[in-house]
DNA sequence: TCTCACCTTCAGGCAGACTTAAGGTTCAAG
DNA sequence: CTTGAACCTTAAGTCTGCCTGAAGGTGAGA
């Protein structure tokens, strides 16, 4: 029983990966790339919508607004703009979250998982591998059946790695997928971050192999 | 079928190198050497916009701007700069990814090939011949169901023979494809890399066999 | 046999990776 | 506003293991 998503967003690269990332961890989604559209579009028949700002037919805070006087599906407004006015603006007129251009898709998907609220407690969300389990929906670790605590960086990097068991993961990707983008983070933090995951996951940390000049992988079985 | 790419780039050696390495893969290329001759060119023509930053004639912040503001081309970002505000620029105006120099040819290449087939989200691409299994997206090589254990340049050397199975590729092109563009180190340098990946491939390593006076090859079946 | 290209071993140097520690940021509680 | 805790990042020191060049050996072609 996933849920459904109604995306709003006229770029095609951005539209792409958002929806592609949803749609991996098993959200439905609908996309509509232009403002004239949605306002045709009927929220209500969604659980959430993303909705842009900036957007070819209408602007996305007239389409918020007559969002809001018909349903009260929660609306994450997507916005390149870092104003204090806009975002007073949307949160104003009902947005329930606000989040800047650029983000790593990791945030995005914690935000609409937050709002939705939903545990989504399916196989697809968790990953057992060995003395590994992996929830991704929960956010939980547990290394032979004892909760393992990992922040949120190190988490999701481990998460990287498990979704793609024996594959290498470069460097410049989990920079990318889990860092800060706003920060030069290219100097070690990254093996700071590993070194913590391999020493709270303890016999299990060993999984985790470098693979030099090129990043890190989850070694199988 | 092959995608066509624009490159922008001012360093004749440089490009040179690039154009030649993508055509050796089937990419048709258009090379465009001042930043004047960039802002007349239409972008919407190729599949996608390798741009270098510095430029003589315009600037590549500036191409890149007036290139999203009529299309959606991915657009690669090429700059000796490592800076933040450099790369939070170039992120910000639309550029789907940055390279920063000196890179090595196979990272350029893997970036075009994960832009241009975005929608295949973690498709890689896996060599089977023989009891060789070599999956280029993971990095991972079995014989017989038995991974080996290669280094990032071994693993590179044996990836481009096994790309064109039954060719023989040429030492020069092996050096400047694997090989650390800043040494001119064309000594023995390959005939030792190649060496060990016989060894370490065991019977499967006599497949590698030598084109006198040209280069090397995999034997087919 | 002679020559040239290639093979293999070996050791040095160094870039990349690991770890620890300290500083800085964020966020919530008092 | 101040405090404190948790966490992220940076810096520094050390270590590991990969790359490369040299040198002697091997095999192919003339």
């Amino acid at each position: 029983m996933s849920s459904k998503i109604l995306l709003i967003e006229d770029d095609k690269n951005l539209g792409d990966q958002i929806v592609a990332h949803l749609k991996c961890y098993g959200f439905e989604v609908a996309w509509l790339q232009d403002g004239l559209a949605a306002l045709d579009a009927d929220p209500k028949e969604h659980d959430l919508v993303i909705l842009d700002l900036m957007l070819p037919g209408a602007h996305g805070l007239d389409i918020l607004k007559i969002y809001r006087e018909t349903a009260e599906t929660p609306v994450l407004v997507l916005s390149a703009k870092n104003e204090t006015d806009t975002k007073v603006r949307a949160l104003a007129l009902g947005a329930d979250d606000y989040v800047t251009k650029p983000f790593w898709p990791e945030e995005l998907l914690a935000r609409v998982r937050a709002r939705l609220r939903r545990p989504l407690l399916h196989a697809s969300e968790v990953i057992e591998t060995g003395a590994l389990r992996i929830d991704l929906g929960a956010r939980v670790v547990e290394n032979a059946g004892q909760p393992v605590e990992l922040t949120r960086i190190e988490f999701d990097l481990l998460a990287a790695l498990a979704q793609r068991i024996g594959s290498a993961i470069t460097r410049q990707s989990l920079v990318d997928r889990v860092l800060d983008p706003d920060r030069e983070g290219t100097g070690r933090t990254l093996d700071v971050h590993f070194s913590r995951v391999r020493k709270k996951l303890g016999s299990e940390g060993a999984r985790i192999a470098t693979v030099w000049g090129v990043g890190y992988r989850l070694l199988p079985l």
